[in-house]
DNA sequence: CGAGATAGTTTGACGCCTGAACTTATCGAC
DNA sequence: GTCGATAAGTTCAGGCGTCAAACTATCTCG
């Protein structure tokens, strides 16, 4: 819990420079009049304001706008695509990623190379982080652009109030320090480096780069080798007390289900994952179950039925407890939404008490696998974002 | 989605004595110095903001504090306890209960009137209510003291952005504008007034009078005839999007239980809920129960067990998706904690997934079936102490 | 080319916090 | 008993950031 502080003119000025800031953000080529009819500011206020915005290299101001009927022209500002950049890692099980984003979240690198990082040591992994990262900055430096932050997604649960990696499963890794073993490989600037679980970045790509209109609530359910949800309300993310909400895959949905190596029975994970489908479909992989789900093979269909019937029960749960309006289907989930949304929409309608006058909405990732990346990467800029003025006063 | 709004000094302000009172509040007999101390604000700016709020009535300016050494005494500042006042209702399913509590949360006046409200016409029982507040409002006017707000808690879904009864299963009401019902027929003061559901509101007076020591984050579950959950974030509470969330009777606990009328099957509420143990029990009523649990029945001690384990099916869910770290058990659970405490630590800490490393805690409510009228009564005083100046402003 | 409309800047005022000096109050030592 | 140390509370000038209003700049239309 975040204590309060007090007050002073300092906070205002702060406030009103992210509040002018995000109006920038959300509507690119706005002019100075449009912030000021928009966030309630005076025109003097948000000059003063934009000005500062200019001079920090956040905002650029690309002339007079086009416009139609009398009036002079105002001059259209929008974020700076030379402005700070953000930089995204993600430490996959068996792939790394990374990712260079500008202020907009626009892409302007990327990179994924194949590596099966299961159950190799801290060490060995962090040192291939540390040379993808240097690729990034390199192509940073080249388009002679910084780099304000950096945000690394991992398959495991990070504790919030420290930044520590404390459990990933598949990693078979435990208290991990993933800033501190970065720093002491690779050259960094003095950026933020801010340590995440992959679904919750997965979640927070849609939100922002989703290009799904007045989504600002809903649980992203990432369904890769395990089963991970991001539940994002009021427009953030919200991953629990010490940040190790979300875990989704081991609610219990059957309580005659098949045994998990978590020691229950039934787990979400074991019935509804990846490997659950394609086992029960007979299919090899992903590739092939989706060219028999194509020709309407009866396994197939069952399948992935039995899993979104699965997956339904799982999030109905949820949705009762959150009350969120929404559902997207990510990963692997976005591939099968054709054959899992009917099915699910259908378990959601019986089980979740407000559908009967607010049905839950289901929706598709339109962000495939590298959701994750993306979100990381956006996160660095959108720190900056949506506090200038403490990008601003630590240079 | 609260847009955000300019800041101006005025902000400051009002966010400055909010910090003041609230350290007021924690604090109490506190001197001025103390709050500059606390807060980090000059003793100047205390001094201003404190003398407005002595000023506005919600402080107590209770003479020279009682401390050892050298120096002048500080004047000792309190909550005042002739500040305006909360009034709650409960509209519970066979009562009705009405509590006038002080700005500290003390209670001043409170009684329960039993009333069976199944099935009664929406204007019959908010005529009674009507009679009530008018009662309290009586004795709120005898005392002197005036009524800052009224809370309002019920049985069912109550829609945060309207303030709007959806749905009350067992009391069959639905769309209900309470507020509306109410101000045609008790003569109120312009107080607001705030409709809840009556779980939010027990986990709010428990988190607020039930003198558990840094207990900020935890899920309170209240057994009453259904099972409701209140879910407390960072010392607030979480309802969810629209004010829907903490759903927690139709979490499927078992997929060869009964049937339910939500259409389900194996629902918690038919599995934990109070008849349910009753009937696995054997027995007549609670007290009959908790008799027998005395002695030792096997019977009885079993379906104590049995209850605990479903309901740590349900919550282990929960605490997996939101990582809160404790639950707290109230309403008729409070009562048979002694019985479901064991059982239930045990299921939690096999199935949560953090539970390894960081346990989760199962605490006992010290409040009763009051928790509620107490909670609504708290939440009108606790949102002037939140925001005073809001409160100053509006008269 | 001038009236009207819209964008952006300048200027003075106001509100609120701050820091330092000042007043008040109490204790302990000589 | 008086003096000095210590702490609480008040007063006052100063700074900062927003606001309102006047002013300048630019564009369209008649």
């Amino acid at each position: 819990m975040t204590q309060p502080r007090p007050a002073g003119q300092h906070t205002v000025r702060r406030h009103n420079s992210a509040l002018v800031l995000g109006a920038i953000a959300t509507a690119p080529g706005i002019s100075r009049a449009g912030v000021a009819a928009r966030t309630g500011l005076t025109k003097a206020t948000v000059s003063s304001l934009v000005d500062r915005l200019i001079g920090a290299g956040l905002v650029h101001d690309a002339g007079p706008e086009q416009r139609p009927g009398p009036g002079r022209r105002g001059t259209s500002l929008s974020l700076s695509p030379a402005g700070p950049h953000g930089l995204g890692v993600e430490i996959g099980v068996d792939y790394l990623a990374t990712c260079l984003v500008d202020l907009t979240g626009a892409v302007r690198h990327e990179r994924i190379r194949p590596v099966d990082n299961r159950f190799r040591p801290v060490a060995d992994v962090c040192t291939d982080v540390a040379a993808a990262l240097d690729e990034e900055l390199r192509e940073a430096a080249g388009a002679q652009v910084t780099v304000g932050g950096i945000g690394v997604a991992v398959p495991g649960l990070v504790e919030a109030s420290t930044g520590l990696l404390r459990r990933a499963p598949n990693l078979d890794w435990h208290d991990v320090d993933i800033p501190a073993e970065l720093r002491g490989r690779v050259s960094l600037p003095d950026a933020a480096i801010l340590v995440g679980n992959e679904a919750n970045f997965a979640a927070l790509a849609e939100l922002w780069t989703g290009g799904h209109d007045d989504l600002h609530d809903f649980v992203h359910v990432s369904g890769e080798i395990g089963i991970g949800a991001g539940i994002v309300i009021g427009a953030e993310l919200f991953s629990g007390v010490r940040g190790f909400g979300g875990e989704l895959g081991h609610f219990p949905v059957d309580s005659d289900g098949p045994h998990c190596p978590c020691g229950a029975r039934g787990c979400l994970e074991r019935l509804a994952g990846q490997d659950a489908i394609l086992e029960r479909a007979g299919a090899a992989d992903l590739d092939a179950l989706l060219d028999r789900l194509a020709t309407g093979d009866g396994a197939a269909t069952g399948a992935a039925r039995h899993a979104a019937a699965r997956l339904g029960i799982a999030l109905s749960s949820v949705v009762n407890l959150l009350d969120v309006p929404a559902v997207v289907l990510g990963g692997t989930y976005a591939r099968l939404y054709p054959w899992l949304a009917e099915p699910l929409r259908a378990e959601l309608g019986a089980r979740v008490l407000s559908a009967s006058w607010s049905p839950v909405g289901v929706v598709c990732s339109t962000l495939g696998t590298e959701a994750a990346v993306r979100g990381a990467a956006a996160s660095a800029v959108r720190a900056i974002v949506a506090d200038p003025d403490a990008f601003m006063d630590g240079r």
